[in-house]
DNA sequence: GAGCACTGC
């Protein structure tokens, strides 16, 4: 293809921004959207096959299109945009672009990387010293201020600042960055409270949370008009750094916390702990405060603790599980991981560990290499652990209620929070849903979305909408699983088609077998054991066993776990085994997302790993 | 008997 006749990628890393930003550039080019200047995400492409010459897609897209085609000979030029953001998947297209220009498999291709000033020398490095371009971004000053005493309560400081701010500043929308929900439900009840008996002659405040686990409609909210001489006071997770951005913002109160999972290879679990913000994530909330005019940042710590900020914060690579990365090399032909050109090295000991963990799942095979499976797993757009259990659900003839289940799971917040700390809504929300999964209550989450999912499928959509509503389901998240179901069981039918590890007649019976199972019209009552088992596949290091003194222990290093209170299994204490697809450590160490096990099922399923348990099941 | 920030295919 002559160059001229190539495209031109540009990555976001998040789905919204590459919409809206081909949005605004097909208007002011003067195309149609989805004509010369187009844009493609997941479950939406609107971009011409030979008229886009200028394509904004995700990061996640790109690395798609990298394993179709390790050259991605379309592209003359590839913009890498918000790179400073050192998301995994950034970081690794970087890696593959560096590969293809150094062993000079492309001479033509020309790379940009766009960032914040801040890290530009990293990646100009990083390509050999490329040229560094400044580029002035146009931002009103923001006047910054600090505390003089360091603050006891982060909730207390908070709302003492909102009001001061609130009584001497002009008028203009207050935007606070605090950690975690919980912290800001605290807030919003106290200043609701406060709101009517402040002094007359300031606005009438307003306090409004916004994070990710409130409905679409409670964050709409935060963009509603008030009446005159009233002023918005939105509480917010990082949320507002990145993510959504509100208008009328001229005040940024900052708390300089937030919170990080963090992924502990050694202990395979993860942990969520509220620690200080880089000097970067800072300057990024204060920027909040000068998109329409000057503006003030109220810093709640002192100018000395400022100063002791890292530069920026620990890139994802670094402090999630790589599993999921690691076999994407592997699929992509890289076997010397340790020399790869990583942009930033994640270690040795995450490497191997995330190596040990695609063993045992059977991704790779006793020399390193991918397996026929590790194949289908790359393929799959989930995590490595569900990929296993979706293809051991096909062989289990479970696929369907399993596909149901798995697509639940990759959609976040469908279940939202009660939100507030009303508790008496939470425990009649609560009731309320247990009415609609009998056997979830006996089985565990995994089997109680099933039976969520039935029900929404079963009735018409103004039924479902209501009873979202009432629930506290998220009814967009809803719709969003059927989309990952459609699109699972395409790629379950088309794995079995592109399997060429067995003869035709095999591959053409196993292909009848899974679109029967995949038939809704065939389905009977579902087969509990066999979908769990599937997931056992996946997760079985994540088991617990019942011990006479009532508690958990992690079935292969023994350590006391609990069932998280989000589960409806919170409060069972004399269960075999627990199964859980994640275990996080945050005021202790807890299972989220369980299922009652059989220990019968575990001898099934792995026999070899029985033996090598650190606990004693011959009691229990 | 107590609580999860965000993003991607």
């Amino acid at each position: 293809m002559p160059l001229n006749r190539k495209q031109i990628a540009v990555t976001q890393p998040r789905r919204v921004a590459a919409a809206s930003l081909a949005a605004r550039v097909s208007e002011e080019f003067g195309c149609q959207i989805g004509h010369e200047v187009g844009y493609q995400v997941r479950f939406s492409n609107v971009t011409h096959p030979h008229k886009t010459k200028l394509k904004y897609l995700t990061d996640g897209m790109l690395l798609r299109e990298l394993m179709i085609d390790g050259k991605l000979s379309k592209y003359s030029t590839i913009i890498l945009d918000e790179a400073h953001e050192r998301t995994v998947l950034t970081d690794l297209i970087m890696g593959f672009l560096k590969q293809l220009l150094v062993s000079k498999q492309r001479t033509d291709l020309k790379v940009i990387v766009m960032s914040a000033t801040l890290n530009a020398e990293l990646f100009s490095k990083f390509f050999n010293d490329a040229p560094i371009l400044f580029v002035e971004g146009k931002m009103y000053p923001v006047g910054s201020f600090y505390l003089t005493d360091s603050n006891e309560d982060i909730v207390d400081t908070m709302i003492r600042t909102v009001i001061q701010v609130n009584r001497s500043e002009q008028e203009g929308d207050v935007l606070c960055f605090l950690p975690g929900q919980e912290e800001i439900d605290n807030c919003v009840q106290v200043l609701t409270q406060l709101a009517p008996h402040l002094p007359k002659d300031s606005p009438i405040i307003v306090p409004l949370p916004l994070y990710a686990q409130l409905s679409p409609n409670q964050q709409a909210k935060i963009f509603e008009k008030l009446p005159a001489r009233r002023r918005k006071v939105i509480l917010a997770t990082n949320i507002a750094e990145t993510s959504i951005t509100v208008s009328g913002v001229k005040y940024v109160i900052d708390s300089g916390l937030r919170k990080v999972k963090v992924w502990k290879h050694q202990l395979g679990l993860s942990t969520l702990l509220t620690t200080p913000i880089s000097k970067a994530s800072a300057k990024q909330r204060a920027g909040r405060a000068g998109r329409e005019s000057a503006g003030k940042v109220f810093r709640l710590y002192l100018e000395k603790t400022f100063d002791q900020f890292p530069k920026q914060q620990e890139s994802e690579i670094i402090r999630n599980d790589i599993i999921l990365p690691i076999l994407t090399l592997k699929k992509l032909q890289v076997d010397d991981l340790l020399n790869w050109s990583w942009l930033e090295h994640p270690g040795q000991e995450a490497i191997l560990s995330a190596l040990n963990t695609l063993y045992s799942l059977g991704a790779l095979n006793d020399s390193g290499k991918i397996t026929s499976l590790g194949y289908k797993m790359a393929v799959l757009p989930l995590p490595p652990q569900l990929s296993v259990v979706l293809i051991t659900a096909m062989e289990f003839g479970v696929l369907n209620p399993v596909i149901d289940i798995v697509a639940c799971l990759s959609v976040d917040n469908l279940l939202l929070n009660v939100g507030g700390s009303n508790g008496e809504v939470r425990d009649e929300v609560n009731y309320k849903r247990r009415q609609f999964c009998p056997l979830g209550c006996k089985f565990g989450d995994l089997i109680a979305l099933k039976e969520y999912f039935n029900y929404f499928m079963e009735t018409n959509s103004a039924e479902t909408k209501a009873w979202c509503k009432e629930l506290f389901f998220s009814y967009k998240g809803f719709k969003n699983v059927m989309k990952v179901r459609h699109q699972l069981r395409d790629y379950m039918i088309a794995t079995v088609k592109q399997d060429d590890s067995m003869k035709q007649h095999e591959r053409d019976g196993l292909l009848r077998k899974v679109k029967l199972q995949l038939d809704d019209e065939e389905q009977g009552e579902m087969d509990i054991p066999k979908v769990l088992k599937s997931f056992l596949k996946g997760y079985i290091t994540n088991t617990a066993i019942g011990m006479p003194d009532r508690s958990y222990r992690t079935f292969n290093t023994g350590q006391l776990i609990s069932i998280h209170p989000s589960s409806n299994l919170f409060g069972k204490v004399n269960l075999d085994c627990v199964m859980y697809l994640e275990y996080v450590f945050t005021a202790k160490g807890y299972g989220r997302n369980c299922s009652a096990m059989e220990l019968g099922w575990l001898q099934e399923i792995a026999p070899h790993i029985l033996g090598a348990s650190k606990i004693s099941i011959a009691n229990s």
